[in-house]
DNA sequence: GTCTATAGGCTGATAGAC
DNA sequence: GTCTATCAGCCTATAGAC
């Protein structure tokens, strides 16, 4: 397999504009804005030409992804240098939340677009397997380890970070609460049976 | 206007037929693939006969998602009959994950599909402003009332749910848990501010 | 490697006959 | 009210010239 698949590894610069190119369309303009001709358009060549570089569309979609969530990936890590343990979970809590509010497209294209687009992400051979529910399970576990006590479920954890990030995603209008409110609401349960501190309660539920 | 907009009221029984196919399509094909010719071809008309009874294919998809809503919201009232306030709390939450994996397609189009269709079938006038967190949050308050309680957020109960919900529905290979255990987990952690039995943890984090 | 040209589809929506 | 025919676009992808 020498030549006969030109568009693998090529010209990394080339797939670096297609790829800029292909973002600053779904940012500005949403997934399904993304067609070959009108990134073609943006990036200076001809529709043709795009298949040089990649196979196609998805071939795309697929690789900004992937992109993303390496960048998701290593915001998490940035997290690793915290030595307290539950501080660490905290700053990871809010830096997953913070990343997809800041991410909308790219969030959406990883978790929200289709379960086919979500394991095509996953399965990209720069991040090995690794997903933000294992990072979470890693700091979940070494909190655990350090408070002597029983590991929470890092995909509670995760789902609750989640709901958050897509409902202030398609129906911020009906949360009455402010996404910090939340994130801080969803660590103290999910912390509760570690910190001796009694659960916080910082808002109310909204009036009928 | 009392002739002049055709396509409102004047034949229940054609849209209920272009709704079911409309339906159909959604929930075996996608929403994407829901278009104004298949669309015809299924409910054997011609394509241009639909435009007698709905402005467009917006319309159809916002009639689709206010009757999935409105079914949502009689599932959740469902639950009125249960008197004990923790238990109808509990039984809610997984009607609401319940109602979410039995009509995937359905949930999708209301919530996860974009803002705009999420905000038109909310403003539907069938359900009169009525939404699944203001359901959560009324049985939420009569929980507080019968134990004397500060009321717990009802909008992080509905991330933590619709968390899990939409997570089930692009990421399920990757939650290790099943959604039963979820809610459990999401439920026990919620209510531990007012119920007086200690925190289970039913489940451990995966391996790293 | 990049182009033009095009095949072979799909789409929403409308005009006008009946 | 329903039809046929059509407008005016969009799309992915490929063939073949250069």
């Amino acid at each position: 397999m020498a030549s006969s698949k030109p568009h693998l590894s090529d010209q990394p610069l080339l797939r670096g504009h297609i790829l800029d190119a292909a973002r600053a369309i779904v940012v500005r303009h949403g997934f399904d804005a993304l067609s070959m001709r009108k990134l073609a358009d943006v990036v200076g060549y001809s529709p043709a030409s795009l298949y040089l570089h990649f196979p196609g569309r998805d071939a795309i979609a697929h690789a900004l992804g992937a992109e993303g969530h390496g960048k998701l990936l290593a915001a998490l890590h940035s997290c690793d240098s915290t030595s307290d343990t539950v501080e660490r979970v905290k700053l990871m809590a809010r830096v997953y939340v913070e990343f997809g509010k800041a991410n909308p497209a790219v969030y959406r294209l990883i978790y929200m677009q289709n379960a086919a687009y979500t394991e095509a992400i996953f399965n990209n051979a720069a991040t090995a397997g690794e997903t933000a529910v294992s990072v979470f399970s890693d700091a979940l576990i070494s909190l655990a380890t350090s408070a002597r006590s029983t590991p929470l479920s890092a995909d509670t954890l995760w789902a609750a970070l989640h709901g958050i990030v897509s409902l202030s995603l398609t129906a911020s209008k009906y949360l009455s609460a402010p996404t910090d409110d939340l994130i801080d609401s969803a660590l103290d349960l999910c912390l509760s049976g570690v910190k001796k501190k009694p659960v916080r309660r910082s808002f109310n539920a909204r009036a009928g």
